[in-house]
DNA sequence: CAGGATCCTTTACGATACTG
DNA sequence: CAGTATCGTAAAGGATCCTG
């Protein structure tokens, strides 16, 4: 009874230019170190995602940040303090990427566990 | 009434881990698109790939393919014909990235959507 | 046809030093 | 503290040619 669902040309294309620019925007080393780091910490400032996130360095923390911000996944405040500090933080819409975040970590986490059972050679964690 | 879920440090780094490996393994310009091709037309042959593909350089393709078969999303065979011909096709493993791809694409779809209605430049299709 | 070899360009990323 | 500037390396990707 189930029929195939079929896909125009249009919806090919339209899915392939979303997911080329989700690519985009998320993949590099370190988008999603930022992302969780905020999701399960909230606010966080400047100095607290360079420790949070081990191994970036400034210059890339703050190039990663400006990314996110541009796109409306975090916002940034200046606060009046005397050494000045900044604080991030997920919007709305950056936080709408929680589903996303779990789709993939659990399909990596399956995919791993299979490969293990095929005993193929495994990255490390 | 609902409580928060709550993370440990091991589901973390296990999630950690987990985007990573997906990352490492999805990202780049052409695993997308290959999968994509594969998912809709079924059995393809290398020729068949280099053209649906467009851009792509053979040699490109031939490194993303083996990779791909390497982590058994797809399996390649050769047939037995006066110029050799190579099937690639997904296999059942390959095949449980739908809903990976359907969630990327429907964030995708939203989010251009979302910079869109703020005015934001968006990239061309 | 399928794909390897070679060479080249571009982008991502890293280390260190410096400034308001 | 929150960055920027400068410099350097490594990896991704592209163009072209070659072969069983």
């Amino acid at each position: 009874m189930e029929k195939e669902k079929k896909y125009t040309i249009a919806e090919c294309r339209q899915s392939l230019t979303a997911i080329k620019d989700v690519m985009e925007l998320l993949s590099g080393k370190w988008k999603f170190r930022i992302i969780g780091g905020l999701m399960i910490n909230g606010k966080m400032r400047f100095m607290d995602l360079l420790r949070t996130v081990d191994g970036i360095a400034a210059k890339m923390l703050s190039k990663e940040l400006v990314e996110l911000e541009q796109n409306e996944l975090l916002t940034r405040t200046v606060l009046n303090t005397k050494p000045i500090t900044v604080e991030y933080e997920l919007t709305a819409h950056g936080k709408t990427l929680a589903p996303l975040i779990t789709t993939i970590a659990s399909w990596g986490i399956s995919h791993r566990r299979f490969l293990f059972r095929k005993r193929k050679p495994v990255p490390q964690l």
